[in-house]
DNA sequence: GTGAAGTGCAAGTAAACACTTGCATTCTTG
DNA sequence: CAAGAATGCAAGTGTTTACTTGCACTTCAC
């Protein structure tokens, strides 16, 4: 990597970490500079602005999530491998990233700049799942008696609740190998079974 | 209510709208002050300080949750109507906060000052239903292969997320009557199918 | 070896912040 | 009605914030 990239990635990552855990008004352009061994002027250079860092760090997150989205598209045989395996990826994604894209769609409700960068967001996804959940319900593999978008909610309300506590309000452990991890799988499961068509399961 | 509780109540109501929005760093004593229609000066002089109308409004929020606890204490026949009279209050108290004591929560684990006040608040929650959870499941009523704690962190994930996607995250709309809520019904049925012991339900 | 780009450092700006002071005015209460 | 408490208003404090300017230094491509 160049120097010059070397730089802007630095602050970029000092500045995921501190938004992650003080949100983006409790984070001080001084902070980020700080912890990215870096003289404050040099972070006004590079990205003109405190939003501008924000902008670049949105940017980036998109780029690494897009790479997410294409490994998750070879959708399993089974519906509850699939969905199984969105979870894990879902709590993959949202620790790897330290738990940003959770704090900023929560700064999204009050701050005007992060509104602006988080376009859909949590309910575009939301909307996402539940056409897929309505296909399954139709196929007959997931019950019917519930709405496709409550069954929706009740996935990622899991997941994110699942990193939220971890990461956000620090309870409980990280778990040390997602894609393995038994506590995630008995968390689905409890999902799962609470879901699937009766004597599907 | 005498004029002089009427400005203090005010002033807290006002924090407390703004704190659920903006967060507690988000938000500013001029702007607490002045949708209470009060002049600034007088926020300082009835509470100290900032940090002074947060403790007030924890000393009100937890008084007020104590008269949900109180309700809560006749532990119905059986498993599912206690767990889902729970989750209806948990939702109802916590928008009746307007989702004040979920941003706190948030707050805790960057704002020194709101932790100080939150205490024990999640975790402690948690733990206390876990326990529930497993002399649920010593008595057969709940499904034993499953963790307590994986129990009780999807209850509260669920109550938790539903109430944040709809306060702080604008997703979705308030149910006009919690008590009677068909989706919250619904929500918790994915959450007690999963939970319930087999063939118990 | 020269020039341009990137960076550090010192100093400074204007605005916003929590919080204070002094004084005039209103409200409450005995 | 008188006294004291509660409030409003105007003007301030010092600190922190995002952001700027000017200059010296290094690095590296050509």
């Amino acid at each position: 990597m160049s120097a010059v990239n070397d730089t802007a990635d630095r602050i970029l990552n000092a500045a995921s970490e501190l938004i992650a855990t003080y949100g983006y008004v409790g984070t001080t352009t001084r902070a980020i500079a700080e912890r990215a061994g870096v003289n404050e002027v040099t972070l006004f250079r590079r990205f003109e602005s405190k939003a501008g860092v924000l902008r670049a760090l949105a940017a980036r997150m998109a780029q690494r999530q897009a790479g997410y989205a294409v490994a998750a598209a070879p959708d399993s045989e089974s519906v509850r491998d699939t969905l199984l395996a969105l979870a894990r990826m879902e709590i993959a994604g949202a620790i790897e990233m330290g738990g940003l894209a959770m704090r900023l769609a929560f700064d999204a409700a009050s701050v005007p700049e992060v509104a602006e960068l988080m376009g859909e967001g949590p309910p575009g996804n939301l909307e996402g799942l539940a056409e897929y959940m309505a296909e399954r319900q139709e196929a007959g593999e997931l019950r019917g008696d519930i709405a496709p978008e409550v069954l929706a909610e009740a996935f990622f309300g899991l997941t994110s609740s699942y990193v939220m506590y971890r990461t956000v309000m620090g309870v409980g452990d990280l778990p040390a190998d997602v894609t393995a991890d038994r506590g995630i799988e008995q968390l689905f499961d409890v999902f799962w079974s609470g879901a699937v068509a009766e004597g599907r399961e």
